[in-house]
RNA sequence: GGGCCCGUGGCUCAGCCUGGUCAGAGCGCCCGCCUGAUAAGCGGGAGGUCCGGGGUUCGAAGCCCCGCGGGCCCA
């Protein structure tokens, strides 16, 4: 049976505790599981959020977004795969342990406290970071399988690493390469294109123009500029655009006359720059100047350069590039192969060697300049360019520079050897499988997806760390590798391990082996520096792992597999990949939508997942990013103490398109938790009759039921309503499916049908009426706690345990079945009625309050005037409801009489007519309606002939003074404002009831409670209220209703000239 | 320089996919109503060149093209 509510009033706090007990209590959520595990496989997979610490409004919407469709998916009936997942390697954990533990530099790490206490500490943060991170999940109500979240550090995940890098490796798709790279000097590993994306940050830095003598020729130069002075002692060449215009320049310097080379159409700005007068003497296209030799600024101070010079053909020269631009700069460009990317690639072309006397850490290894850190020889470097005469100009400029995403420390361009997925080879491959196997959310993403493929190129995955999936490569001393694909297989071809810098051999048995290398090593762990220690034999050669780690973009990369422990555990793979649904955030799209296709068709020749939405970020207010510099950063946890969950994770699925940014508004979280009130007053008031009552629907028979026309369509519209949430969800336009609802509840449901059906539910006793009643009102109960239940589900679970559960005996509105709309019922003539009846009943609302009759007093009629023939059946149909909404005797669909008032229109007669203007309107004054009539017509007035048309005249009808009217769209309402005595005894005898009813009210009198009315009141009063003195007692359960004295609990009332005092009958 | 998205009353946003219901909601402002959902609820009013300009169409906020402004991604 339904109960009265337990909380008369919405607490989102109160309940959501109340349900999270009983969800606990009850082991709902393996229940819910369970009880669709032989339904169709739905893989979910999670993107792993990165253990950074804390999650915030991004991370919730995301989630929000997951749980959302996974619960949907589950009352559908699909058995969901709903593992969550946490990115738990990379640079950013070793670099919050490294300040932890005050460790500066990786030769710390490796000296102070040793690799493998490093690792130990990461571990541990991150598996801090992972509980702390799980906890604030749950509070949101994400129902994930929290206990068994996949992790990337686990050894099946780091095995299936190995095995997709060893697929890589068979495939030929993994190389050893030089490569010019961002580096981070105080992270000491090369950073990947992606990890530099959106690391741009604006920052000053010098800009110099040097001159670069030509070789045999007196006075005459190449002018270069660059931002990056220290990268001078690399310079091998310039390159010129072999197309563009070059142009010889005379020009006067404090040293005299002198010859400078710059590109014709930058001349002039050079020059302005750096404040030389100048005319130019020659013009030749680039290609001419290709071969011509320069002398080296810095030869003597890095004596390399000299060998470079007469090894290599090519050096200290002019050689030709189309990556040269006009835009900034001289159109020469100083070219140091071994620290920039064109640089590199153009110098490979021209055979010059890479050369990069830069260390690891940032500092030059040889030269005048010799363990001075780049940035920091910058100035130096300018002003001994200064003192040798070569420097033309030296500024500084401000522009965008990447920095270490960690770190912040400002990156070089440095060539090194890195390990590369060759990523290029399958670019076709990730687009045509992408093309025809995935379903994007919005459409649109695709392209620049697409887009974003095209541009890429190969993917270096090494980095010089610890704390990450061991690069599975072992290599003998003169180079030759092989790439390990399993522990097993390494445990096969280990001969031997290090320890301790001793070398242990190792037994042929296997088991043994295994045995000897736990007892060394201790137990399976495939990170470093465990996996370091293992010597294995391939061909007869001893081999020693490559010291590097993966990008952690890999690890991600690979978790459709990976996080189903593919290949140790092949079970669970056969069955569920690849993933049904994934959605991220835009950042995503470049990243982990990108990585996972790229590894996926390295290891598996197709593409990971069938369908992919993205959402957008979470901005505050305003529209700014939330920062801690700007300080407006808003926690869930906060938003969920304030404002409850439900109201939290509606909100965020309501206020705008998910793949837009969210302006994340208090204002309209308290929108939406007020509707989530209405549904709760519906709820308090249904249940609370229902429960007086002991409504059981089951056992009444719906056939039998009197149903009224308001039943019947908002039956009508919750079946609607079905297919617009369905919609939006498989769509994923969420807030179709979020508004649709909302506007449900508060339109539908609240404003309208509670309305029209409360004083049914008043009514006492078994009456068919008020069973229909609840009866539809419970049904709506049915559908709408199922569409909602994936949304919020704690409301929805609470409504639910009362009104329905006893009847339907689920335990848990989580494990019903998603509604299906019942066509039969959806009658679409009736609610386009109905949405007549409602503007009707607003038109003659606005009617009434001009005219100051308050709804209190019944009108005497009201006409509505209409040419539609759904209005007619409308208010034929459901006149009832018009009646009682308009509070009217007798609502009629009627054409009303009204006058013409014909008047000129001076604004048209006036300029037309001028002088004879008065003439005509004194005709239009006498004859108008003949001319109105008419439509056009000559008038001769003394003697001159008007053309006068109905533009002449302007047209205003003329009530009888007792209608008000207003129009609504499809008519006009028309209220007839006759006051008769018997209705002015009915409109006071209600202004009467409502005052004693809020006396009861004070006096917190129970409904049934029985009282003695006293009035003192004006003679006029009492002759009124004497016509409707049953009524009155009626609505107050009055037993008696005396004129005279006001006795017991006196109230004086003003407004009706009246005291009335009320008194408990016991 | 290229790609994608967004641009609707003072503010935050729906509507656009699938062209036709005075262009909607909430907040804020003003004026009321209702009261057995009650420290709630409801109605009305003021307020809009639907960024601008072309085109398609009987009809465009919506579709197409150009431009302007903002955002994101890439170079």
């Amino acid at each position: 049976m339904i109960k009265e509510p337990e909380f008369r009033e919405y607490n989102p706090g109160k309940l959501e505790e109340k349900i999270e007990a009983f969800w606990k209590e009850n082991d709902t959520y393996e229940k819910v599981k369970a009880s669709r595990a032989n339904g169709p496989k739905y893989y979910f997979l999670d993107g792993p959020p990165y253990v950074s610490g804390a999650i915030h409004l991004g991370t919730a919407w995301n989630k929000i977004i997951k749980d959302m469709i996974i619960r949907f998916r589950t009352m559908q009936g699909y058995n969901v795969r709903r593992q969550p997942g946490f990115d738990m390697h990379g640079l950013p954990i070793e670099v919050k342990v490294e300040q932890a533990l005050g460790l500066k530099t990786k030769k710390d790490i490796e000296t102070e406290i040793g690799v493998d206490n490093f690792i130990k500490k990461c571990k541990e943060f991150a598996l801090n970071n992972l509980k702390v991170m799980t906890e604030q999940f749950k509070m949101l109500g994400i129902w994930m399988d929290w206990d068994n979240p996949y992790m990337t550090i686990k050894n099946e995940y780091i095995e299936s690493g190995w095995f997709t890098l060893k697929r890589a490796w068979e495939k030929g798709l993994l190389e050893k390469d030089k490569r010019v790279l961002h580096w981070c000097p105080r992270c000491e590993t090369a950073l990947a294109e992606h990890e530099v994306r959106g690391e741009y940050k604006v920052r000053k830095d010098p800009s110099i123009y040097v001159k670069f003598p030509v070789e045999g020729r007196e006075n005459e130069y190449l002018l270069i500029w660059t931002t990056t002075p220290w990268t001078l002692p690399a310079n091998l060449a310039v390159t010129v655009h072999p197309e563009y215009d070059y142009a010889k320049v005379k020009v006067e310097t404090e040293n005299g006359e002198e010859y400078w080379i710059i590109a014709k159409a930058l001349v002039e700005r050079v020059l302005n720059e750096v404040g030389v007068k100048g005319e130019v003497v020659e013009e030749f296209k680039g290609k001419k100047l290709e071969g011509l030799r320069y002398v080296h600024v810095l030869m003597d101070e890095y004596p390399r350069q000299r060998e470079f010079r007469e090894k290599y053909e090519w050096a200290h020269r002019v050689i030709l590039g189309e990556h040269v631009t006009l835009e900034d700069g001289t159109g020469l460009v100083h070219t140091a192969p071994g620290h920039g990317e064109e640089d590199f690639e153009v110098g490979q072309k021209y055979g010059l060697p890479v050369y990069s006397p830069v260390d690891d850490q940032g500092r030059y290894t040889e030269g005048r300049w010799k363990g001075v850190y780049v940035k920091d020889a910058d100035p130096e470097i300018i002003e001994h360019l200064k003192e040798k005469g070569y420097l033309v100009k030296a500024g500084t400029i401000e522009h965008k520079y990447p920095h270490c995403w960690r770190c912040k420390t400002p990156l070089i361009f440095r060539a090194t050897d890195q390990w590369f997925l060759k990523v290029s080879k399958v670019k076709d491959k990730i687009i045509k499988e992408n093309d025809e196997k995935v379903t994007w959310y919005p459409e649109w993403v695709k392209v620049r997806y697409d887009n974003g493929v095209m541009n890429s190129g190969d993917w270096v995955i090494s980095r010089q760390r610890y704390w990450g999936i061991p690069l599975p490569i072992w290599q003998t001393e003169n180079g030759e590798i092989y790439v390990v694909g399993s522990f097993k297989e390494l445990v096969e071809l280990a001969v031997a391990i290090e320890v301790d810098g001793e070398r242990v051999e190792l037994p042929e048995d296997y088991n043994e082996k295994l045995r000897v290398i736990e007892e060394k090593l201790g137990p399976e762990d495939l990170h470093r520096p465990y996996v370091d220690a293992f010597i294995i034999k391939v061909n007869g050669k001893e081999m020693r792992r490559v010291k590097d780690v993966v990008d952690v973009w890999f690890d991600s990369g690979i978790a459709s597999w990976a996080s189903l422990d593919y290949p140790r555990n092949k079970e669970l793979f056969e069955k569920l990949w690849p993933a049904d649904f994934i959605v991220e955030g835009e950042d995503q799209v470049t990243k982990w939508f990108y990585s996972q296709q790229a590894a996926s068709v390295i290891a598996f020749n197709t593409v990971p997942y069938r369908a992919v939405a993205m959402h957008g970020y979470v901005l505050d207010e305003k529209g700014d990013k939330m920062s801690k510099s700007l300080g407006n950063i808003i926690r869930p946890e906060e938003v969920v103490q304030k404002e409850g969950r439900d109201p939290f994770r509606f909100y965020m699925l309501w206020a705008t398109n998910p793949w837009e940014n969210l302006r994340f508004s208090w204002k309209g979280l308290a929108q939406v938790k007020r509707m989530l009130n209405i549904l709760w007053n519906v709820y308090v008031l249904s249940a609370t009759y229902m429960s007086l009552d002991n409504f059981d629907p089951t056992k009444l028979k719906p056939e039998e039921l009197p149903f009224r026309e308001e039943d019947r369509w908002i039956l009508s519209r919750v079946n609607g309503l079905i297919k617009d949430v369905e919609e939006g969800i498989e769509t994923f336009r969420l807030t179709k499916a979020t508004r649709a609802i909302y506007n449900f509840v508060v339109e539908d449901l609240s404003r309208w049908y509670i309305r029209l059906i409360r004083k049914r539910m008043w009514v006492e006793g078994d009456d068919p009426d008020k069973l229909a009643a609840y009866y539809t009102v419970w049904k709506v109960f049915d559908v709408l706690l199922r569409l909602m239940a994936p949304f919020t589900p704690y409301i929805a679970e609470e409504i639910y345990q009362n009104m329905l559960r006893p009847f339907l005996g689920v335990e848990s509105v989580h494990m019903l079945d998603w509604p299906k709309p019942d066509e039969e019922t959806i009658d679409e003539e009736l609610e386009r009625e109905m949405e007549y009846v409602r503007r009707i009943v607003e038109a003659g609302s606005s009617a009434r309050q001009r005219a100051k009759i308050k709804l209190r007093y019944p009108v005497r009629r009201i006409i509505v005037e209409t040419e539609d023939e759904t209005v007619k059946k409308a208010v034929e149909r459901l006149n009832r409801i018009l009646r009682d909404q308009l509070n009217a005797k007798e609502v009629v669909v009627e054409k009303v009489e009204r006058e013409l008032v014909i008047k000129p229109n001076f604004a048209k007669v006036g300029p037309e007519f001028k002088g004879d203007a008065k003439l005509v309107i004194a005709w239009i004054n006498e004859h108008g309606r003949e001319l109105y009539e008419a439509g056009e017509m000559d008038v001769k007035l003394e003697g001159k002939t008007f053309h006068l048309t109905r533009e002449h005249l302007t047209i205003e009808e003329k009530l009888p003074d007792f209608f008000v009217a207003e129009d609504f769209e499809g008519g006009r309402v028309f209220v007839d404002k006759t006051l008769t005595r018997e209705l002015l005894a009915e409109g006071l005898a209600r202004e009467f009831v409502r005052r004693i009813q809020e006396m009861r009210k004070r006096l917190d009198l129970d409904v049934n409670d029985r009282i003695v009315v006293t009035i003192e009141t004006t003679d006029e009063n009492r002759e009124l209220l004497s016509e409707n003195l049953d009524y009155i007692k009626k609505e107050t359960r009055a037993t008696e209703i005396i004129f005279g004295e006001a006795k017991g609990f006196v109230v004086e009332w003003p407004e009706v000239q009246a005291k009335i005092g009320i008194e408990k009958v016991e």
